[in-house]
DNA sequence: GCCAATCAGGTACGCTGTTCGCAACGAACC
DNA sequence: GGTTCGTTGCGAACAGCGTACCTGATTGGC
């Protein structure tokens, strides 16, 4: 009571904002943040800045900082759909892309789903569309489920190789070019220690494939192999 | 000065322990309580307490907890070893079963790995193994880059969709019981809604394969496509 | 025009990773 | 033997986190 100023008009007008921030305002805005400055940039005081809302508000919405990972995961598979042909092979690779395309655009994302299952409408709705897509491969559903846990297994695991080391290397804060000058001196120092034959062999003598080559080459292995033990 | 109690041998002795915990010490204690009680329950001051020791002494040892992560792969691997036959296919599936042991023993492991560059001695002596393994394909070492780079890809996507619900439990707290009870309702509205059907004839059609029947499945779908797809 | 229900959000608690600087010790030197 | 000096353990403190509680303003129904 004391500490109030003594003039009623002295006191600072509360700010009157009465907007309400929305589920879906909460998860967008959560996204960018990750995928603009990464996870650990992420923190529920951030979020609300960014809306201009309280922290505490966000509760109202958002069960918890854990809770609006799920979200944001699901949100973020809303934006794949596949056409399918009805060629299981094509459509499977459809999908397959599409899933490499959402991971490597949303770089935080391979990293949280891992402990997750993914049970979010949009998961679910994907997940359909790919067993639809693997479906003219056999009457088997139990073969379809197998080859589609096998593609997306793939997928997971490459994208996840991939942004390896960009994500190390954001994580660092370094330049590209200053992260080199340091990963290059050791990657030379094993070289020349001559313990890493075939390691070596692979640096030096190895062609420099794209990403999207080597993507290529081992979702034609898993397809082939699909194909190959197929029930007819 | 006036805040000391006046009396000399009314001072505690400060505690006269003087061992230092060393940096293997570090690294066993946290990877066992993240096996036991999951990284969340991982901190520094846990460490430090499981070893008897100060918080800030750690700090003289590993220079962050992200680092304490690195080592803590790194070690996690030094457990594997590799025997080789020679049989390229033989030798790659022991490497791919070795990874998923693993990941399984460690499921912290497989949330970790993304954003983190496999750098360490062990990292690479297991990259060598696995390289070596496939080295008797062919003499075109990055065809044989590619191999091990898809097998691996895939065993950690797998492994990743095998831990992901026994993690979520975990994470929830709950007994298996409580979260059957939690999850089973829900799947079973998702598949009366009529809108999955694919998923649905997956649920009640499909056959439950065992965690190593689907593993075996998708390896074998893999080797099978590197296997035709190997320059003789 | 009033009252009850609703809801934004300030404040605070307990936790985290990490730094600073001091205290205690071993060794080395006069 | 006494003194200095580098090393090492670590208490205390700081900034920042997720989140629960509770106050006070706003609003819809009567």
């Amino acid at each position: 009571m004391a500490d109030e100023p003594a003039l009623v008009w002295a006191k600072e007008r509360r700010s009157p904002r009465r907007q309400a921030p929305s589920v879906e305002q909460i998860v967008r805005t959560a996204i960018t943040i990750a995928d603009t400055e990464g996870l650990p940039a992420l923190s529920m005081r951030r979020v609300a800045a960014d809306l201009g809302s309280g922290t505490a508000s966000l509760y109202r919405y958002v069960a918890s900082r854990d809770d609006l990972l799920d979200l944001m995961i699901d949100e973020v598979k809303s934006a794949e759909d596949t056409e399918l042909t009805g060629d299981w092979r094509a459509d499977l690779a459809s999908v397959a892309h599409q899933v490499r395309a959402t991971l490597l655009r949303h770089p935080w994302l391979s990293g949280e789903i891992p402990g997750r299952p993914a049970l979010g409408t949009n998961s679910l709705r994907r997940h359909e569309a790919a067993l639809a897509a693997a479906a003219p491969l056999t009457g088997d559903i139990t073969f379809v489920a197998g080859a589609v846990d096998a593609v997306l297994a793939y997928v997971f695991g490459t994208v996840t190789q991939e942004l390896a080391e960009l994500q190390a290397q954001r994580r660092s804060g370094l330049t590209k070019e200053q992260w080199q000058a340091s990963v290059g001196p050791y990657i030379r120092e094993v070289i020349e220690s001559g313990e890493y034959p075939q390691f070596s062999r692979r640096v030096i003598e190895g062609e420099d494939r794209s990403a999207e080559e080597v993507f290529e080459f081992g979702l034609g292995c898993v397809l082939d192999g699909i194909a190959a033990r197929a029930p007819h």
